[in-house]
RNA sequence: GCGCCCGUAGCUCAAUGGAUAGAGCGUUGGCCUCCGAAGCCAAAGGUUAUGGGUUCGACCCCCGUCGGGCGCACCA
């Protein structure tokens, strides 16, 4: 509809003003519904242009505007000098016979041919994902969805190092655990891991290697045991968020590969690395910061910087169209760094797409719970999901606009009614589904759809028509919860519909219209919380 | 001190530069003999932190101020 409209705009105004330059033509959906279905301000952009009154440019436009009625019923001036227009019913009840037509209603093709990378979780596995990993990886992955919902070949790639300082300490922290199983007297390290997984580790390999490695805290074995196990939980935990990584990847091969070495040397063909005081300085003033920093520690140690410029220059070698970055609001300083370096290596940074949300609080009996890592007072995802369902974790995580920072509330997510929202959207598809068994729903796709004349009928189905486009403004932006938006809106339409409109004892060909309707209504809200990674249940 | 993000109803948050700023929770009052009341309807609640600017039009863009978050290590 939009095409079609702004197509019919395009003319009436190239054939009015053949010597203006015509602005980009916007269609836009009208808050209040007396302003009908859709509506322009081509009057109002064109007014300058052509010299002319909004109002008196708005008329002209009508009634040059060559409409047909399969499409647009009325189009009416308002206020300053908006162009309204009125959507006629045939042509919603062809859109409802499309979403019938097709399973996979709101794909589109704008991204196809393109290879995504979405890169995200890269939790180091020094212990299990907390609350704060949750909404880096429910983002990361329902911004993956919704790209494959547009068409894009993507992948979900997990980056980590299991190769520093940290992830010593952790040997460190499973031999004195270890040890003390043994009924040593060995303290934790300074700055440890106080975690009780801690423990867990020791006497899982205790089981397997024995008692006779106390005596080397340094011995492999910790930190592979502590590693490998943690994995385990880590994948465990993203399974039940219905996250599932196509690839992991590991600091250490660029290391391995060469790749840091080459960033580097290259950084210095470029005159953007210098040697100072036995250390490797990055010459950030070039990009205007206002001081460098440290490429390469004078122990010869790279810091994190140099290994993630050679890490996205990797990325984009292998192919990606665009990489997707997911980070927290603590990297915000960080990544300008790497696109300057990405860009004078010869690769262009527009190509890096860096998605930075803000943390998450966690509200418990009312007051904000403080977590620190490291020591024991943290939230584990899985602890959440034990609380309020993986379902219900997923959705608070999206709700809200990932720039803004995020407050969830384990009491309200507990709440199984009212209070939480997620389950006012599987309400309104296993509602559907309950009507479905209660009436004849096996109605011939063919069915003449045009009783669907009720205000709450067509309500509904200029709703499920904007499906589509949400699927896509969702998408681009890298904004879930415009997703959620609609799909409240639909809920809040059907359950309009639900209260204006029965099935049973109408008249045939109005009930089977209307069950026609409601397999619409269930398909679109089935793909909109399939998107999410939330289940639709037929029953609750 | 510098950089980035955020200040919208009592609370948590929506709103491509458009028309009368919307939801949920909470408060108050209605609706089940009837396809699921996990639902629906209604009331109350706002100088969009604040002062300027840009324009036909600003919650949105620009500048200042105040308040909150996060960064500003030869830590990751």
């Amino acid at each position: 509809m939009q095409a079609y409209l702004i197509e019919r705009l395009r003319s009436a105004a190239s054939r009015l003003y053949p010597d203006a330059a015509l602005p980009d033509i916007q269609i836009e959906k009208p808050r209040q519904p007396e302003h009908g279905d859709a509506a322009t301000n081509l009057a109002l952009m064109l007014t300058k242009v052509v010299g002319k009154p909004p109002r008196v440019v708005a008329q002209e436009l009508v009634e040059a505007m060559e409409v047909d009625t399969d499409h647009i019923t009325a189009m009416e001036i308002a206020g300053p000098g908006f162009i309204n227009f009125r959507f006629s019913p045939s042509w919603l009840h062809r859109r409802l016979a499309a979403i019938l037509a097709d399973e996979a209603y709101g794909r589109s093709n704008k991204l196809a041919g393109k290879r995504y990378m979405v890169e995200f979780v890269s939790a180091n596995p020094t212990g299990p994902l907390t609350v704060g990993h949750g909404r880096n990886a429910v983002l990361g992955d329902t911004i993956a969805r919704l790209y494959e919902w547009i068409g894009a070949d993507v992948t979900r790639e997990y980056y980590f190092n299991n190769a520093g300082r940290q992830m010593r300490v952790l040997g460190e922290s499973v031999h004195a655990r270890y040890a003390q199983e043994l009924g040593l007297d060995v303290a934790l390290p300074e700055g440890g891991y106080e975690g009780e997984y801690i423990a867990d580790i020791a006497r899982a390999l205790r089981v397997r290697e024995g008692d006779a490695l106390a005596s080397d805290p340094h011995d492999p074995r910790f930190k592979e045991a502590a590693e490998h196990l943690i994995f385990e939980d880590i994948k465990q935990t993203l399974d039940r968020l219905q996250i599932r990584m196509n690839t992991f990847f590991n600091e250490d091969d660029l290391y391995k590969d060469g790749s840091i070495e080459s960033v580097l040397a290259k950084l210095r063909e470029k005159d953007l690395a210098y040697d100072l005081d036995g250390a490797v300085w990055f010459r950030t003033t070039a990009f205007g910061k206002e001081k460098d920093t440290v490429l390469v520690k004078s122990t010869g140690e790279p810091t994190y910087r140099l290994p993630d410029i050679a890490y996205h220059v990797k990325k984009l070698e292998r192919g990606f169209d665009v990489c997707v970055d997911v980070f927290g609001a603590d990297h915000i300083a960080t990544y300008p760094d790497v696109l300057s370096a990405i860009d004078t290596l010869g690769f262009d940074s527009k190509r890096i797409d860096v998605l930075i949300y803000q943390f998450v609080t966690i509200v418990k009996d009312g007051v904000p719970y403080k977590m620190s890592t490291r020591k024991a007072n943290f939230i584990t995802l899985d602890e959440l999901m034990d609380e309020v369902g993986a379902d219900v974790t997923r959705f608070f995580f999206l709700m809200r606009s990932p720039g803004t920072h995020l407050e969830f509330d384990i009491a309200q997510a507990k709440e199984a009614g009212e209070k939480n929202p997620v389950f006012y959207l599987q309400y309104a598809h296993a509602r559907i589904h309950s009507i479905l068994r209660k009436v004849e729903s096996d109605v011939e796709a063919s069915v003449d759809l045009s009783p669907l004349t009720h205000p709450s009928e067509l309500k509904l189905l200029k709703t499920l028509a904007d499906f589509p486009e949400a699927v896509l403004s969702s998408a681009l932006s890298k904004e879930p919860h415009r997703l959620i938006n609609i799909l409240n809106e639909i809920a809040v339409d059907f359950h309009r519909f639900y209260h204006d409109c029965r099935i049973l004892g109408e008249e045939a060909s109005l009930a089977a219209a209307r069950t026609r309707l409601l397999h619409g209504v269930a398909r679109v809200m089935k793909n909109g919380l399939t998107i999410l990674g939330i289940s639709a249940p037929d029953k609750m």
